[in-house]
DNA sequence: TGTACATCAGTGAACGCGCGTTCACTGATGTAC
DNA sequence: TGTACATCAGTGAACGCGCGTTCACTGATGTAC
């Protein structure tokens, strides 16, 4: 049984987690600060160092906890979708959508421009890892664009050991042409939310609607 | 012709802004900021406000410099390309990339995360469209990828508007098929640049080069 | 060509702000005997 | 069960920093007559 002092101390990182979140969700990864944090909890702006040793501590386990909800949703999705051979690709990727626009500047923190001077630490790469796990997922028969062209064989095995990692059994070309396609749905959503289709498209819920068919058309699925 | 004083005012304004380029390609936008220009240009911190606005400003000029720069870039690279099929496409994709990893701040800038508190003004609008059309110049053929599927109508009038606009005579369906390779070819670069197949892929360039040849499968060139 | 005035680049001081981080401390809570 | 000590959460003051922007000013450069 965890302590007394064990459940009070997980309770304040939470709530400053909490915070943090809220912040980041106002003015971006760049109005974060330690001290605002603090203020808002009612604490004097020293004493977080008690539970954060760091601005980049704070915002490393923000962008953890932002790659475990992105990937809950998308795991969720494919989870709930129909049986339609498109189904699960559908629902993952508008899982996706979806929370990046409710999420703005959580999707730009993680998905953006790297914050200058922050270099992520290991502890990101399994959620980072869970994403893509959850989109795999949603294409366990993803078919190579095309057979005909020989493929680099350093990046085939680039590419057979990233398909190990994520307990999918594909060949190489598949997995490059699953690859090909996150690329392009990451920059789909992107392009979207930070903004290049304004003016351009009005309907953008048409334009990814269609994006994602093209997607399906080109997994072969 | 100028008058002395215009002439020296043009020369101190490109002095800034030279400046606030090498102070973005160090540090990144946030770490931009109009004293520390001044300064490096042995000027008193308020003098720079005869020369830009605001901050804000200084973003906006940059910003405009950068897509200038990236557009000029890959318009070249098209009017240097041989005479192959694919030839101007490679050029035109291998010159944005090129630019990118060259200049990985200013491309952040324009085609990252937005800047929290900033809204592009129109001046911006040009300047982005030169990019666009030097892709599209790149690919003049481009077919629709497939011809069934039934496009949304208001999504096709935005594409026919969107190639009015940049000077092709294309149908819908091969506007859509180009905006959604430009999306996928936006989506590679931006992954790379923002560390994402950092630990996973090795070899970029063979991982670009595979990717630039499946869009132009796509594309049908 | 020479003078009087207007323009404007650059100065220096100031306002008011917020930040990350350290450090010696108090006092409450937990632990060992 | 009670006491002595150790742990640790939170305080308050301080260091040293940089920022955007305004304002009244000086003095050089340009313009009109």
């Amino acid at each position: 049984m965890p302590s007394t002092r064990a459940v009070a101390r997980e309770a304040v990182l939470a709530r400053i987690t909490d915070e943090g979140r809220r912040q980041l969700a106002r003015d971006g990864a760049a109005g974060l600060s330690l001290r605002s944090v603090a203020r808002e909890l009612g604490m004097v702006s020293s004493g977080i160092y008690r539970y954060v040793a760091s601005r980049d501590e704070l915002l490393t386990l923000l962008i953890v906890d932002a790659y475990d909800d992105l990937a809950t949703a998308m795991e969720r999705a494919v989870a709930r979708a129909g049986t339609g051979r498109r189904a699960p690709w559908r629902a993952v990727t508008g899982a996706r959508r979806t929370w990046a626009r409710r999420h703005p500047h959580e999707y730009a923190l993680v998905y953006g421009s790297p914050v200058p001077g922050y270099a992520a630490p290991p502890d990101t790469i399994v959620p980072a890892r869970r994403v893509y796990a959850a989109l795999a997922s949603a294409t366990p028969q993803a078919a190579p664009v095309t057979g005909r062209r020989a493929i680099d064989p350093s990046l085939a095995g680039d590419a057979r050991a990233a398909a190990a990692d994520l307990g999918v059994d594909l060949a190489a070309g598949a997995v490059l042409s699953m690859l090909g396609t996150w690329m392009r749905l990451f920059g789909t959503v992107s392009f979207e939310l930070f903004g290049h289709t304004h003016g351009v498209i009005a309907d953008h819920d048409a334009l990814f609607d269609h994006q994602v068919e093209a997607m399906a058309d080109a997994l072969g699925i």
